[in-house]
DNA sequence: GGCGAGGTTTAGCCGCGGCTAAAGTCCGCT
DNA sequence: AGCGGACTTTAGCCGCGGCTAAACCTCGCC
């Protein structure tokens, strides 16, 4: 009774680890550090330690003491398969159940580790295998094949610069209802005016308004770039 | 990341012992022994033990050492809870996602721990609050009163009662498909032709057919008595 | 009324996934 | 080169929810 879906080896906690893997080695080019895999799952340094040699140990990373982390094959597949449901989950969610979609994300947390392939099959057809949910996230389509991303994050443009939103990140519902109250959301034209350094605001002018948007908020948008208004 | 809904402080693995013992009291009267518990869910007797102590110490069940144990009202509201998220679930399974009617029940098995409220009230009103699952089964209102069930378990009746069935236990995919090749599902008239004592099979009557069921394929099924065909 | 069988609980173990405290490693800076 | 601070790992703990083996009740039967 009450068996998770078998679709793979790893627990809920272990698919959580792998998920954030495989995004802090998006952002961060180089081995992901024990710290700041520790940060991102909110849990203490020791705690992340023993869960990567866990991980290591069932072949989904490779752990060289002190000096990082990194997925391997299995762990990555693993990792897409998770962000694959993540996303369609929410995307479901959204169109046929309308939930709001800053709310969509939290829910999508929990159902994620818990989607049998019958299902996971079941919503993608039902929603026309789409490629991007309501964030403007790729979709990991059933083969999981990496999905390559031609966008910038909003704080690494050039003053001048235009472009179409093209992701919202979904972490933060607060700085998703944020920046959907500025009208920054996929889709939107944007054009960078003027970039505070040292971590500062980024001026972006949107459907004619100008906003300050704090560098926070700013990292959780990418622009495809060149895009024209 | 990752937490499951709060709803309530119980594990997936107390609310599945809560569930059972629900189920358990239903069938029989009088309080519930720890190896019908370790029995119903698999576990071995000293596990049931353990947990059931946890859960009188939660409040949910009365245990008394080597006498069985009884729901709270506490408890019976946390099973009413849990059972209402299965059926509501394997409704929307079956209705939105066309998912067969003998694989609802393993989805539904994991998907009902972990149904927020919110998703859980989209879902009914989408579906339009229905009082009935697919296999028949009386879906908790939303206040979790207790549904009052007026019918009789195959097994129990007498021969040349008639009455329609009105559910069929979901439990066992393959008592489920049995039983619907034979025509035996929700909504038929029944007549009972011949009941074999001391456990032996129950012929019945449908659509015109006879056919000898099994007990343990009678006992899933609840024919509420005396509805004409 | 006692004995034994069957049901139940206790004792003690395990893996998971957290935690804190302490020890160890690495690296930059003087 | 070596010292200090930051980062990381190790050691040891906890609760959950399983397990087996052993001790313990209860109750029916003689």
């Amino acid at each position: 009774m009450a068996r998770r879906n078998p679709r793979s080896a790893a627990t809920p906690a272990a698919e959580d680890y792998l998920k954030n893997l495989y995004f802090l080695e998006e952002e961060s080019a180089g081995p992901v550090t024990t710290n700041q895999v520790a940060e991102r799952l909110a849990v203490a340094p020791a705690s992340a330690t023993n869960m990567l040699k866990r991980l290591a140990s069932s072949g989904y990373v490779r752990h060289s003491p002190y000096r990082g982390v990194e997925l391997t094959d299995a762990g990555r597949r693993e990792a897409l398969e998770v962000i694959r449901h993540h996303r369609l989950i929410e995307t479901y969610l959204a169109e046929a159940l309308g939930v709001p979609w800053d709310k969509v994300h939290d829910e999508a947390e929990v159902l994620e580790h818990v989607l049998s392939e019958d299902l996971e099959e079941r919503i993608a057809s039902r929603l026309g295998h789409p490629s991007r949910d309501p964030h403007g996230h790729p979709i990991p389509p059933r083969d999981l094949a990496v999905v390559a991303r031609a966008s910038v994050r909003l704080d690494e443009m050039e003053p001048g610069e235009r472009g179409t939103v093209a992701e919202v990140s979904d972490r933060d519902p607060e700085v998703l209802r944020y920046l959907d109250r500025r009208g920054i959301r996929p889709g939107r034209g944007v054009e960078a005016v003027l970039i505070e350094p040292f971590g500062g605001s980024i001026t972006v002018e949107v459907e004619g308004e100008r906003h300050a948007v704090g560098p926070d908020a700013a990292r959780a948008v990418r622009v495809a770039r060149g895009v024209a208004r």
